[in-house]
DNA sequence: CCTATTAATTGACATTTGTTAAGCGGTCGC
DNA sequence: GCGACCGCTTAACAAATGTCAATTAATAGG
């Protein structure tokens, strides 16, 4: 493993407070890959091996029953997916495809469930994480129920261009697509939803997503800080 | 507190093996209340400052924003909420009323949090409780994203059937209101739902259920251990 | 037992969402 | 540069869901 990619790695909350001895042994025993776009890396159903750490790209975690499918979160650097799994030693409820070249790190799911032993720091570590993973499908689950889809674009929206330095416009980094399927709602109706933004001076040119009138989206979109905020 | 009060709660996967004297401690900070139905015991937005453990009793997690508002979850004994929001001591993502006259233990966050850093035992038990909430919280985002209501309603009724006993009768044991709010979808439509099902054998009368054919009913359903079996 | 109140159901209608099909526009490989 | 393909959009229609109003059923109090 490359010197910088074991320091960023370090540098994750879940591994900030490791002991050295135990961390070192943790990025021992694990694999690091650089898989191509589309390569499914965990199936649901399966029994869960690996903790996966997205290094670099981005990781889609999806799931299915009865003939149709759904995006439940995308991962992006530094990110991981799916300790819950991995600790309860139980089938994957999910499964995961690579959207783009990506490198992923894989920590096998025993070697994991040894250093929850061994190490205090790591244990505590997990209960935040896991706890932190808890509340956010909480907080997705409220936005699925609560709000139509124009609503969830619209404070999806909002969220992004935060994330991406509040310049006033959005570049969409994933096809259009999965954003309908992690929305909750079909790409036909994706575009109905951009539509209807456009009276609040959402302006869309390709993946690039302009607000000409924030305060209007903001109205619109009644942004909560119990649904849209991270912790 | 009744001795045969603190008997249960000693047998919770939570708290069975955590330390003698750390148990006694904890338990000895908590109240131990009774309450009337309709009590509202959280609210979200608030800083959690205590965990509670329905004892006797139910408790509704439900939450809002917009001016709609949406079940999360129906709580009997002997089950808790909210650890994750005690846990990293943070507001509570979702508000709690009791349906009934109800059994409440409630701890201190703060001991809480003293006997997860006190007794490794606990913190163990804590880390697969949160990743069995994840994992009952994700089961149910899938449940919402891929079935429509008479879908969900269908497995919901298998499941509680199931748990009745496999009698070929489901008694509803709340409003049918709380059950459409919890399916996610508006009372109107449950009765919909109903209807939809009374064509694979679904009789109702009142609050109790009765399944003619059931092989009918579970081919329309269509469960799924990945979404509708506990773990 | 009767009445007042609340929950549940039903029907009509509106809105939202999904489906199917067509067309547009860009990209990739030949 | 061209054609095939793929993703996105649009339109028309169908299905699902929500809303409003009225009625019926169930329940609790007096």
């Amino acid at each position: 493993m490359r010197i910088e990619d074991a320091a960023v790695i370090r540098e994750l909350p879940l591994f900030r407070n490791v002991e050295h001895g135990a961390f070192a042994r943790l990025i021992d025993a694990g694999f690091l890959q650089r898989f191509p776009p589309g390569v499914v890396l965990i199936q649901e159903s399966d029994r869960a091996d690996f903790l996966h750490v997205v290094v670099e790209g981005t990781a889609e975690l999806f799931a299915g029953t009865g003939g149709r499918e759904t995006t439940i979160e995308l991962v992006r650097p530094v990110g991981l997916f799916i300790l819950a799994a991995v600790l309860r030693d139980q089938v994957y409820l999910q499964s995961a495809r690579t959207l783009e070249r990506s490198l992923i790190l894989m920590l096998p799911a025993e070697s994991v469930r040894a250093t929850l032993e061994a190490d205090p720091a790591f244990m505590r570590a997990v209960v935040m994480e896991l706890a932190g993973d808890y509340r956010r499908t909480i907080r997705d689950l409220k936005n699925l129920k609560l709000r139509n889809g124009a609503e969830r674009l619209a404070n999806w929206l909002i969220r992004a261009e935060l994330e991406q330095g509040a310049t006033g416009a959005v570049e969409i980094p994933v096809e259009k697509r999965t954003v309908a399927a992690r929305l909750g709602m079909t790409p036909e109706n994706l575009s109905r939803a951009f539509a209807t933004l456009a009276e609040y001076g959402v302006r869309t040119k390709g993946a690039r997503v302009e607000f000409t009138d924030r305060s209007a989206l903001v109205a619109y979109a009644k942004p909560d800080p119990l649904v849209d905020l991270p912790d």
